[in-house]
DNA sequence: CTGTTAGCGCCTTCAG
DNA sequence: CTGAAGGCGCTAACAG
C-alpha cells in the first residue's frame, strides 16, 4: 500500500537528509500545497471534502511528511521550542526539574531541549544561541550555582527568560521553591525527636538556595527557642567532598552536635562517609537529614532522611509561566512555590539523641 | 559608546524578542546585507576594506547581532546542531556521554541539544521532530535499554543517526565500549584476589550492555579455570531496587558467593544495601565490583571498588563519527572504542574470600 | 471555501 | 570586489 503511492507519486521529490516537503505531498495528494498545509495543522477556516482531507493525509503519512521546523519558524516567529539550561545533569536535583518541564511543554505542545552549561560563559553563549538566535521561544535557566553578579549582566533586558530556583533582582522573573520553610521542616523534625544541639551543613555564600536554607534553619532554631551557635554552621560545597570535610569540622568541635542538617543531599551522603570514617555512628551518636529527596536515600547505610521539595512542580510551573511570558501576559517578579508542601521523610538516619 | 552608535541608527529595525537582523547591521554600517554576510561568516571570497570590516563588525556588536538559526538552516539546509536522546538525565552513566559529546560538538562549532526520552515511542517521535524536522543535522541516541525490535524498526533507512552502547542491525551505525573487557578485568581483580565463588548482577536479558556484559564474564571465569555455575547470574534491573532484590536473592543460595560483579554501578548501590540489611560484611564476607565508575563510589561504605569506562571519549568518538556522517563520508556499521582501555579501581568494597 | 502571492532572514549564484 | 536577485519551506494575508 505504502509502496503502491510512492511509486504512483508524479513528483519525487522527497528530499534525503530531512523529510519530504509540502508540495511533495501536494503533488501526492493533487491539490495545492497550501490546501495541504491547511489541513494539515487544522486551520479551523477550512471545509474541505472529507474524501480530499483523507487524500490529503494519506498521501503526508504515506510520504513520511514531518513539516521543516525552520521554515515554520522562519514564517511564524515562533518555533514551539522550548529551551532549558542546566548546569550538569549529573546532580540528581534536576531530575525531576526536568521531567516536570518537560511534562509541562509537551501538555502545551512545546518540544523542550536541554542544554547543559557549568559556567557562567557557557550560560552566556547558550543563551544567545538559542533565545537570539530564534532556536527557542522561551528559555528557563536553572542554575542555583550561578553568582548574582553574573547572570544579571548576561541577561539584562532579555525577555522570555525565567530563572528557576535564584532570585535575580532586575527584569528577569524567577520562580523558587520555599527553601526557609523545606528547611524549618527539616530542623522541626529534629527539635521532636529531642536535638538541642544542631548544626547545619550550609551551601556556599554566593549561592542563593544555600542562604535561603540556611535562613530557615536559623529561624526554626529561633522558634524553637534555641540557640544558633556560630560553629555550628559549616560551610560545604554541594557535592561529596564539601559535605565530607565540612563533616569533619562539625566533628572536631569541642561539642560536638547531636543532630546535622544538610542543605544538600549531595554533601549529605560525603557527611555520611565522613562520620562512617571516623567511627560516628548515624543515628547512635548523631541524627542527619538532608535537603531533597532521591532514590538513593534509601538505599544508604543507613538510610537517609530527607526532606522532600516540589521539584517536579517547581519545572512544571515555570514552564508554564514562561509560555505565559510568551503569550505576552505579564508575570510577577518573583514567585514562590508553595503548593505542594515540603515534607520530611522520616528514615533510618535520624532518631532520638543519645542519653549522653 | 554603544548608546552613542544606537542613537546614530538610520534604521531602528531591531526586533524584540529575536536579536536584530542582517539588514539592521547592514543599514548601521551603510553597506549592502550580503556584503554584511560575507564579512561575519568570515567567506574568503571578500577583500573589503579594513575600516569597512570593523564598520561592519562593530555595528554587528553593538546590534548584538546573532544570525537567525531558522533562516540560515532553512538556506543551507543545515543547522549546525546535534541532538543527543537519553532516556534519562538521572542515570549518573551518562553524565559522561555527555560532557564527551558536547565536548566533541563544540570543538566542530556544532551546538548540542539534550532530549529525554524514556521509551521508545518518544525516541520514535523526537527522532521525526528533530531530524526529518530539520532541527538537527544528526542524533545520537544512548539507549542501551531498549529493546533491540523496536528501534530497529523506528530508524530503519534514516540517515545521520548514531546509537550508543548499542548494536542494531540495519544500516544504523552504532559505537559501543568494550564491555566484555571491561566486565573481564573486574572478574580477573576478583580472581586475582583469590575469589572462586564469583556471583554476576546481570541486567536485563534485552539490554544489549548487559548481554555483552554478561558474556564477558563467563569468559573471564572460563579463562580462569572457574565453573560458571547457573544460581550465580542474577538478573537485575540497572537500579537500586533491582540491585536490592537480586543481591538477596544470591545470599539466599545455599553455598553463597564470595564475591559479586555488578554490571552497573547503580544496581550496585541497591546490592550493598542489600548486604547491610541482611547483615552480610562487605568485604569481610562478600567482595563486590561495580561496572562503571562515578564520584559516589567513593563515598560509600564500604568504599566501593569499580570498573572504569572511557564514557567521556565514548560520546566524543560518537559525536566525531556522527559529524563523518553528516559530511558524507562512510563509517563501521559497528566501531568498538578500545583506545582508552577499561581498569578497576580498586577501592574497599574487595578484598580476599572468608578464611571460612 | 480554495488558489495565489508575498514575505520570514539568510545565503549564494549572478551581474556589474 | 561589491550590489542585486532568487530561493530555501512554510504561513497568512489576499483574491477569486
Amino acid at each position: 500500500m505504502l509502496d503502491h503511492v510512492v511509486a504512483n507519486a508524479k513528483r519525487p521529490s522527497a528530499r534525503v537528509g530531512q523529510g519530504s516537503s509540502l508540495l511533495a505531498v501536494a503533488g501526492e495528494a493533487r491539490v495545492h500545497p497550501s490546501t495541504v498545509s491547511r489541513i494539515l495543522r487544522d486551520d479551523p477556516a477550512v471545509r474541505v471534502r472529507p474524501a480530499t482531507r483523507q487524500r490529503v493525509i494519506a498521501a503526508a503519512a504515506a510520504l513520511g511528511y514531518v513539516p521543516n521546523a525552520n521554515a515554520r519558524g522562519l514564517a511564524l516567529r515562533r518555533t514551539t521550542t522550548l529551551g532549558l539550561i542546566i548546569p550538569s545533569t549529573a546532580n540528581i536535583v534536576y531530575e525531576q526539574i526536568i521531567k516536570g518541564a518537560e511534562s509541562a511543554a509537551r501538555a502545551a505542545g512545546y518540544v523542550l531541549v536541554l542544554a547543559e552549561s557549568a559556567d557562567v560563559g557557557q550560560v552566556d553563549s547558550a543563551h544567545r544561541e538559542l533565545i537570539l538566535g530564534g532556536r527557542v521561544d522561551g528559555l528557563l535557566i536553572a542554575s542555583g550555582t550561578l553568582r548574582e553578579s553574573l547572570p544579571r549582566a548576561v541577561l539584562n533586558g532579555v525577555n522570555n527568560t525565567i530563572i528557576l530556583n535564584r532570585r535575580i533582582r532586575g527584569s528577569v522573573p524567577s520562580i523558587i521553591e520555599d527553601d526557609e520553610r523545606g528547611m524549618a521542616r527539616g530542623v522541626e523534625h529534629l527539635v521532636a525527636l529531642g536535638h538541642t544541639r544542631i548544626a547545619c551543613l550550609a551551601g556556599p555564600e554566593e549561592v542563593d538556595t544555600a542562604t535561603r536554607r540556611l535562613s530557615g534553619f536559623k529561624e526554626a532554631l529561633r522558634a524553637a527557642g534555641l540557640p544558633v551557635s556560630r560553629g555550628y554552621i559549616q560551610r560545604a560545597s554541594f557535592d561529596e567532598a564539601g559535605g565530607y570535610e565540612a563533616m569533619l569540622r562539625l566533628l572536631q568541635l569541642e561539642r560536638r552536635p547531636t543532630a546535622v542538617a544538610a542543605s544538600s543531599i549531595v554533601a549529605a551522603i560525603g557527611a555520611l562517609a565522613a562520620c562512617h570514617a571516623t567511627g560516628v555512628s548515624v543515628p547512635g551518636e548523631l541524627s542527619m537529614i538532608a535537603f531533597h529527596d532521591a532514590t538513593i536515600a534509601q538505599y544508604l547505610t543507613p538510610s537517609l532522611s530527607t526532606i522532600w521539595m516540589p521539584l517536579f512542580e517547581l519545572g512544571e510551573m515555570a514552564t508554564r509561566q514562561l509560555l505565559e511570558v510568551i503569550d505576552g501576559r505579564d508575570i510577577p517578579s518573583v514567585q514562590r512555590l508553595q503548593d505542594p508542601e515540603p515534607r520530611v521523610i522520616p528514615r533510618a538516619s535520624t532518631a532520638p539523641p543519645p542519653a549522653d
